[in-house]
DNA sequence: CTGGGGATGGGGCCC
DNA sequence: AGGGCCCCATCCCCA
């Protein structure tokens, strides 16, 4: 009796659990039915933008072909509308020395070696009072130094390239990185576009630190002919006009590394270029693959301080030829999140802690309005959770920095509420200062945030500006353009040319008005008033 | 030897 | 992108 019950017992437990499992079976069925039909749904929908996103794909393909036959028959017009010796005069001109120091060696190739090419800055065509040196093979070889000058450059304000040897010693650093050879250049007859080729130690123009993998990038690069100094928070837009009243802080984006190639002008170069060994055109050019080990050459810059990012940059060609899209993929090595690290503070990079300074001040300070984006930011950017504990500057920065933006902002006449509001009508959410478009506070606003996406590949630094980087490429790579029409010096930048020039006109426009006393520059009378008036101001 | 001034290099930042 | 100005650091000269 026992054992039937038990099986009854057991029976019905049975057909309870075959119950539960067809219930179960079913529920789960339906689960994998709804999530199935969900994802064909998104499938189908992913498949209608892929077909979208291919159509305008190929819209843009076809708008840039067109635009790029455009723009070649522009250039063809320009050129056969020139007189045929404007033209060859061009030609010359533009024609990369290098090849003509080949060929006038008898070398027709320019494979040995790598290879610096220093063209002067700021300038986007070479100047017909520069020598350009050509650093071939990893020893002593032959140098070529073409100077090639125009008639109506060599009035009395161009100098011989031979002052430099006169050079006061504490610029030895710019003669030993120094692209030209001066004793070489005084001696020879400046006649009208010499060529001429001079056989010595070779001259150092990029810094050893910049191996050969480096310049082979860089020349794979320069073979885009594009410039990949972009900056990036930029993208490649265009300020946008200001179309309504609104006020509109802009966010800071996500930063992107953004690295110099050694000599970033060589990268202006586009039809210019010295090598004369590319095309423009090329499409396996405009897709150089930065392969890791590449990447692993660049990291000179800091590469690796970034763990990863995959991002894709579009860029106008130098000639507006037309859009190119160029993809390249990073992928690197660490845990550092790719939008702030620790670097940013060992570095030297005070406004980094300006900005959590900054931050702790916003906190603490009952003047610094509590609505301030900011706060927003705080929530998102990794810059306020990473930082925090890292700051052992103490607070010495506090004021600088409110006062700095207190005084912008007044400066500004309350910001960019007032006056000319409508043209600058993007304020920077850390100060309020108005700006003409979102590029340009979103530059700004790295005055800020210490963020510095473009570092130099031959040493440590990094800055916020592109320009910036390519001024301080001349750094490295000892090229000094600008020369005083007055003595032999030369200079990598204008403003230092200008302000030199003070020193032949004996100008003095900045005066003590404590004692009288005139200084050449403002800088000058604020040491002096504060050394010597600091009493009375 | 020291301090002030001049000259210069270089980065930051804005236009 | 380039120009321009500011600031700071450093070196040199000279009283």
């Amino acid at each position: 009796m026992a054992n039937c019950n038990d099986m009854v017992f057991h029976t019905q437990i049975a057909s309870i659990m075959e119950v539960l499992a067809n219930t179960a079976v079913a529920e789960i069925c339906k689960l994998v039915d709804d999530d199935y039909a969900v994802f064909r749904m998104e499938i189908t929908q992913s498949q209608k933008e892929n077909r979208s996103l291919r159509r305008k794909l190929q819209l843009l393909e076809l708008k840039v072909a067109r635009e790029r036959r455009h723009s070649s028959a522009k250039i063809l017009e320009r050129y056969r509308g020139m007189a045929r010796g404007d033209y060859l005069m061009k030609l010359v001109e533009r024609m990369p020395r290098v090849c003509k120091a080949f060929k006038a060696k008898g070398e027709g190739h320019l494979t040995g070696g790598h290879r610096g090419f220093v063209k002067p800055v700021g300038h986007n065509t070479w100047r017909d009072d520069q020598p350009i040196t050509v650093d071939e093979g990893s020893g002593t070889s032959t140098q070529h130094v073409i100077v090639i000058e125009s008639a109506d450059a060599a009035g009395p304000g161009v100098k011989l390239e031979g002052s430099e040897g006169e050079e006061d010693p504490r610029h030895r650093r710019d003669i030993q990185t120094g692209v030209e050879d001066p004793t070489t250049a005084a001696a020879q007859p400046r006649t009208r576009r010499s060529i001429t080729e001079v056989s010595g130690t070779l001259t150092a123009v990029l810094k050893s630190k910049t191996d050969t993998k480096t310049l082979t990038v860089t020349h794979s690069l320069l073979h885009t002919g594009h410039d990949h100094i972009s900056d990036p928070g930029l993208g490649r837009l265009v300020c946008p006009p200001a179309s309504s009243s609104d006020y509109l802080p802009v966010f800071h984006q996500s930063q992107r590394p953004v690295h110099s190639l050694g000599d970033g002008d060589t990268l202006d170069t586009g039809g210019d270029d010295p090598t004369c060994s590319y095309t423009t055109e090329d499409p396996e050019d405009l897709n150089m693959p930065l392969g890791l080990e590449t990447q692993a050459d660049l990291s000179i810059g800091d590469w690796n301080q970034y763990s990863s990012s995959v991002y894709s940059e579009g860029y106008l060609d130098k000639e507006g030829e037309g859009l190119v899209i160029d993809e390249v993929t990073v992928k690197l090595e660490g845990d550092v999140p790719p939008t702030w690290n620790a670097d940013h503070l060992r570095e030297g990079h005070s406004q980094g802690r300006d900005f959590l300074d900054y931050r702790e001040s916003l906190e603490t300070n009952p003047n610094v309005a509590t609505h301030s984006p900011l706060h927003t930011l705080r929530e998102h950017n990794p810059v306020s959770t990473s930082m925090g504990s890292s700051d052992s500057h103490g607070h010495i920065l506090f004021d600088q920095v409110l006062n700095s933006n207190r005084d912008k902002t007044q400066a500004w006449g309350g910001g960019a509420t007032s006056g000319n509001s409508k043209e600058k009508r993007f304020l920077c959410m850390f100060c309020n200062k108005g700006f003409s478009c979102p590029q340009k506070v979103e530059t700004h606003q790295r005055v800020h945030t210490g963020e510095k996406p473009f570092s130099c590949t031959q040493c440590h630094m990094r800055f916020t500006e592109a320009g910036t980087l390519k001024r301080h490429q001349r750094v490295h790579t000892g090229e000094k353009p600008y020369s005083c029409p007055q003595c032999e010096k030369r200079f990598s930048r204008q403003d230092k040319l200008k302000r030199h020039l003070k020193v032949h006109t004996g100008e003095r426009p900045f005066a003590c008005t404590h004692c009288g006393k005139r200084f050449s520059e403002r800088s000058y009378l604020r040491i002096h008033q504060e050394k010597n008036h600091s009493t009375l101001t």
